[in-house]
RNA sequence: GGAGGUGUCGCCUAGCUGGUCCAUGGCGCAGCACUGGAAAUGCUGUGAGCUUCACGCUCACGUGGGUUCGAAUCCCACCACCUCCGCCA
């Protein structure tokens, strides 16, 4: 949710950084809401000065004035209850119009249409080369005895997978390894509940995106815990844990003294892929469970571009380590998506499709979740929202993906990372068939 | 699942026979004074918001309704937590 003060005071910069976001918006009405707001606002104010001050002057009154302040005080009820009502209905009309603006994109952003318009801004490594014809992850995968799509589908359907064998011993690695890592930059490590409250994803600004930005939208996988109650109040499976991580300090006032607050927490995510028919239909490129280690961070509103950075820069040096190339890519406002301001995806290089795929992702959304989910921090004695962040550290599955593809041999096996040949045990994972 | 209890401004807490409560006190925190510097001590401030400042006002006593001229205080529903029993990784 955007600031009203910033819409007010430059609505045009508003209408244009919604227009660069393919969102279309209308300022003016809005404007009208809001000065319909402040107008009932002020009247109801101004009838409850009147209430209280007649509720207090009761106790005062005389016998004989009595009744007449009670009447005088009946009178201002029924009125005050009309436009409270009227104002209710304004603030909601405000507040859903002011849910529909995406949050403006920084002035370093580039404008863009969509994909297309994104920049290559750094590469790490040359792409693999390899003396022989790379398999795909899936192919590697089945031979190594490692991955099983298909009794997945059995059992759950399309996009689901049974990881098994090194391949879970890679996962637990990947876990250890960026884990380690993180605890030393002074991450909080965290495992959060992966079932979330509705208001709680409304919070969050998914829903907004209008289903066409897969990657952040919140499952819609609906559980109701107890089958015997109504789905009066539905759980949503989390996309990532960051929608977990986030909302904790909902509705709390930090002290600055206390902040950058960095988590790295570590769970399943879930994706519908709606709407991604035909896209990666083999292997586990694109599931709808993965397990993903994820980091936020909750900086001072004015240290959210330096932070940003250095998300990113873990993100690089995680991936470095395991000596895998990559290049970084700078979204432009087309493909930024609702919430975020800023994003960097990181794209391994994926050989059997000669190609980079993404793999991790960071974006900040500046103060936009704070102010709906009110998370706020105390600036001396001010209270400012705080700026949020979160990139992700390993989207498991997609890293075991590179992985395989990268450090492919010839005869079929696959040589572990060194740095995580420690928590596999084994420096080569080989083929059982 | 059964029975009982509790929910006040960061933490603890007073208030709960409706009207000087537009919420008490302590801890913590911040500022100032004292000091060479600190500790200790003292003073002041410390729920949220509106107001350019000030003055002032509004909202807030788990959440949402209701009763009333007036609700932290009475009524209803919901939520969360605690204790005991049952069940269970």
């Amino acid at each position: 949710m955007i600031d009203i003060k910033l819409l007010r005071d430059n609505p045009q910069f508003i209408e244009n950084a919604a227009k660069d976001k393919g969102v279309t918006i209308n300022v003016s009405h809005i404007i009208e809401i809001a000065d319909k707001q402040k107008e009932l606002s002020l009247a109801v104010q101004t009838l409850r000065e009147e209430r209280n001050r007649l509720a207090k002057s009761v106790s005062q009154a005389t016998d004989h004035e009595r009744e007449s302040v009670i009447d005088e005080g009946k009178k201002i009820k029924v009125l005050l209850e009309q436009k409270e009502h009227a104002l209710s209905a304004v603030e909601e009309e405000l507040r859903t119009a002011l849910l529909l603006i995406p949050n403006p994109a920084k002035r370093d952003v580039k404008v863009g249409k969509d994909e297309t318009g994104n920049d290559v801004i750094r590469k790490f490594k040359e792409p693999t080369n390899f003396s022989f014809t790379p398999k795909d992850h899936l192919v590697l995968g089945e031979s190594l005895d490692i991955i099983d799509t298909q009794r997945a589908a059995k059992v759950s359907g399309a996009r689901f997978a049974y990881l098994k064998n090194e391949a879970v011993l890679l996962e637990f690695a990947l876990v250890q390894h960026a884990m380690n890592f993180l605890i030393k930059e002074g991450f909080s490590p965290i495992i959060p509940p992966v079932l979330i409250k509705q208001d709680i994803t409304e919070g969050l600004g998914y829903w907004q995106s209008g289903g066409n930005e897969d990657y952040y939208l919140v499952s819609d996988f609906n559980v109701d815990i107890d089958p015997d109650k109504p789905a009066s109040n539905p759980l949503y499976l989390v996309g990532t844990s960051e929608h977990a991580l986030v909302p904790m300090h909902k509705d709390e006032i930090l002290q600055s003294k206390d902040l950058p607050k960095r988590y790295v927490g570590f769970s399943p995510a879930f994706r519908r892929e709606a709407g991604s028919y035909g896209k990666d239909t083999k292997g586990i490129i694109r599931v709808h469970q993965f397990d993903k280690i994820e980091m936020v961070s909750f900086v001072e509103h004015d240290k959210d571009d330096q932070e940003h950075e250095y998300l990113l820069s873990i993100e690089e040096k995680l991936f470095q380590s395991l000596q895998i190339p990559y290049q970084v890519v700078k979204m432009c406002t087309g493909d930024l998506g609702f919430p975020a301001a800023r994003k960097y995806d990181l794209e391994a290089w994926i050989p059997s499709q000669k190609k980079y795929r993404e793999v991790t992702s960071v974006s900040t959304v500046t103060d936009f979740q704070s102010r709906r989910l009110n998370i706020k921090y105390r600036n001396g004695d001010k209270t400012e929202y705080a700026s949020i962040l979160n990139g992700t550290a390993f989207a498991i599955g997609r890293t075991i993906v590179a992985i395989l593809e990268n450090y492919q041999q010839e005869d079929g096996s696959v040589i572990v990372p060194e740095v995580l040949r420690a928590y596999v045990g084994k420096d080569k994972i080989t083929p059982r068939t």
